[in-house]
DNA sequence: GGGGCGAATGTTAAAAAATAACATTTTCTT
DNA sequence: AAGAAAATGTTATTTTTTAACATTCGCCCC
């Protein structure tokens, strides 16, 4: 790497940059200035603002999640917070449905709920809340900013709460919901167990589908909140089961 | 909040606003969406970026520690790295000088090293770089950003490490290393007994100075890199009790 | 109901910043 | 040392932002 970019960077430890300033103190043109924070833009080492330059935000989302924030997926956190208020302590999963649920819950910032997460996204929404948050250790996967694998499902054990809040990859409105991930399906099924109570959140889209594995069957959700986009069949199996069903119109 | 505030709020959700698109799409002019945006950012809710905005992005650091990264601190840093560079895997606790650490760790990214760490800064810093990087688990304290608490102590001695890499509030140079915060106190005591190595980074002014609680004593600690601002009876005192002592020019 | 006040929005012109295209210098290779 | 390639500088143009002022809208009070 250049001398140059390497120092810019070192500038913008301290704070933002402002190219007018900096093109002087790096004795270059305001264009080579410019040419550098582009180039440092593009490997996300650096964000251009207006007039000069911020270190990149660690971003604690998956590039994938911003894209897939739908106001359907809101709505439907939504209903579920309307429900969930009373709990005392929850359980959110990663994902990106349980994360539009985390924002709701900071959005609101009304009640001091204790959450439990093994997701680094709804950590970051939530730190700044009057939420009480508790992360689970282990390794952090990259791509999808979660932890899991055996020191976070041992660190389950320690914590009971009243919700377990999910989102799923697939369903099957006769058999259960699915997960594309083993180690996401271990850890769920884990905190299912420390659960009083179960729900799960996902769009219509989902149904009718399966993944690689099954992390819960019908019986062990207690709620689902989803949108009208499913078969009326779908949504007898899944009420004839005896688990409550929450539909959004789509248009909300 | 006004209604058209909240929409903008909306759309951010998925990802970034072009001023020409939003101003149509809102209906009002870009002068009207401008000041709006101008409001929303003064408020932190949003960040300006040339042509259009993108959702403020969470710091993951506290506040102070922007403006304690000072050259002296990234100098010490790196001077560490370059003594550090065959471990296999490093403990870097909280602090923000073990946040300059890490940073240099990223900037570099040279070494597939695995990282494990109680400081969301530091996690957040390392996860794109080439490190694997573990988290311990426990409660999230808001204003520091680190994970500490029973559950952090617990996960800690599932593993070993190379090597430790700590700051420090206070240090005396006959007697030991300081820190302010009881919890993070305990933390250092467990992570140094799962450590091989133990290396202390701090600048000089630390010296001389008690703060509430000693984590570790002379013996405890490898290495100390510092800045030469320390006396020389200080140093003396700690080559003398056989610890490993880099002083870095102040000017560097 | 109308006058008047203030907030919100719109309009226009000027300033600042970003971009593009091209010129010049530097660096590297052979 | 010549030539090519990369880096930097220059200039003109476009885009974005700002500032200043005009207009509209909503609201309160008489």
């Amino acid at each position: 790497m250049h001398q140059r970019q390497r120092k810019i960077l070192d500038m913008l430890q301290r704070g933002k940059l402002l190219i007018r300033e900096a093109a002087v103190e790096l004795g270059v043109t305001e264009m080579t200035l410019r040419r550098d924070l582009k180039l440092l833009e593009e490997r996300k080492l650096i964000l251009c603002v207006k007039g000069g330059a911020i270190p990149y935000p660690a971003k604690y989302e998956p590039e994938s999640a911003a894209s897939e924030m739908t106001d359907c997926k809101f709505a439907i956190a939504n209903a579920l917070y309307q429900r969930i208020m009373p709990a005392e302590s929850i359980f959110i999963s990663a994902g990106s449905t349980s994360l539009a649920f985390a924002k709701v819950i900071a959005r609101c910032n009304r009640l001091p709920l204790t959450v439990i997460t093994n997701s680094l996204p709804a950590a970051s929404t939530l730190f700044r809340s009057c939420c009480k948050v508790i992360l689970l250790g282990g390794e952090l996967r990259s791509n999808s900013l979660d932890l899991v694998g055996p020191i976070a499902e041992k660190n389950l054990e320690e914590y009971h709460v009243d919700w377990l809040i999910s989102g799923c990859d697939a369903a099957l409105s006769d058999y259960g919901f699915y997960t594309s991930d083993i180690s996401v399906s271990n850890l769920e099924k884990k905190s299912l167990r420390i659960a009083s109570h179960a729900a799960i959140i996902t769009d219509s889209s989902k149904f009718g589908r399966r993944a690689l594995t099954r992390f819960a069957t019908l019986d062990d959700i207690d709620l689902l909140v989803t949108d009208d986009g499913i078969s009326p069949d779908d949504a007898n199996n899944l009420t004839g089961s005896g688990l409550e069903l929450i539909q959004i119109p789509a248009g909300t």
